[in-house]
DNA sequence: TAAAACAGAATGAACGTTCATTCCGGTTAA
DNA sequence: TTAACCGGAATGAACGTTCATTCTGTTTTA
């Protein structure tokens, strides 16, 4: 494995275990295998460091996100899939699940994501929010909005499947994670 | 004022603005007018300090939010005035909702929470939940999953309304709160 | 052999915490 | 009435620790 890739991979080991402030250069740089000044070839700062653990997480989410969409299908489905998409690649992977909770309330992470345009997920599923508000399916409201009620509630459902063993496989189903989403954004007749 | 209660409103005030991590103890003692050393003789630890913000801030919101509560009322009625209560409480007292976004990520407040049986507010809401299930309101899932729905869209758009000017007074009614709690959770017939 | 990569000790800044000292209101002694 | 005394509240300089970053000598590579 690259050396660089190696020093991301420890750190958002480290990060998603014990958080960013409990995650010092030198303990990255002994579970990397290498010195502490060895992550300063790679990476200017520390920030810098973090900002390519938060990158390459959000490619992996982004894709698993995305995966199987069919632009020519019809709103509603296409927005289930990317949400049973999401809901299940956070179940599976446990570790981005943490390693998101701890990076999106980091200050150097909140500052990257004001810097940073839209990115490639978030505008697709808003321009699918601005198509089924077109169509009359969904709810006028900002897209921000409508974004934390799905995403809000996906990632609350996989940290309590994640704390309460059991809960997952017995009650917290596909149909009620698309349920959730689906009716707090929807137009009810 | 009580001196424990000046240092308590200053650590407040910083906390709010810059953040846990950048308002270190001696930051906090000059804006409460007194030495560093003096901030230990109410609190044992920085950390004590932060938990004495976040009781006194849960007492604030929890106040807020049940104020005019009639327990005689239906549910629906009662869970809306607790929603806009909570609503317009964190409009109108941006510091407080600042300060509840710092503090229910910091660890230490993570672990008091589960150390603390579970508050006021929380299993108020909950048994309504509760009640609302048992008559065939609302939806048959965890009360965590349920109040996550109501309090995160709540919080966000208190956010967004701060952040974007002008959006709150044109855009974010009442109505559209209730609406979005009100349909994410309920029975769909 | 020259240059690039590397490791980890050294550095200095920031921070929480401690402690010897000062300050101040009240009490006692003369 | 005044002066000496007392206790504890307050102070802020000093301490020890932690951490990001830099430095320096060594190893690897080409």
């Amino acid at each position: 494995m690259d050396k660089s890739e190696q020093i991301i991979e420890a750190a958002a080991e480290l990060i998603a275990l014990n958080g960013l402030q409990a995650s010092p250069v030198s303990m990255v740089a002994k579970h990397a295998c290498c010195g502490a000044g060895t992550i300063y070839r790679y990476f200017d700062t520390k920030e810098e460091l973090v900002e390519a653990v938060y990158l390459q997480l959000m490619q992996r989410i982004t894709r698993a996100t995305l995966a199987g969409d069919d632009p020519s299908g019809d709103i509603r489905s296409r927005l289930s899939n990317m949400w049973l998409n999401l809901f299940r690649y956070l179940s599976d992977n446990p570790r981005d699940a943490a390693l998101i909770d701890q990076l999106s309330v980091a200050p150097a992470i909140c500052e990257l994501k004001q810097r940073m345009a839209e990115n490639e997920l978030q505008s697709g599923v808003h321009s699918l929010f601005e198509e089924g508000r077109q169509q009359g399916l969904i709810k006028d409201l900002p897209n921000e909005v409508l974004g934390i009620y799905v995403y809000g509630g996906i990632s609350t459902l996989v940290r309590l499947a994640h704390k309460v063993p059991g809960l997952k496989e017995n009650t917290i189903t596909d149909d009620m994670v698309l349920g959730l989403c689906w009716d707090a954004i929807r137009i009810h007749h």
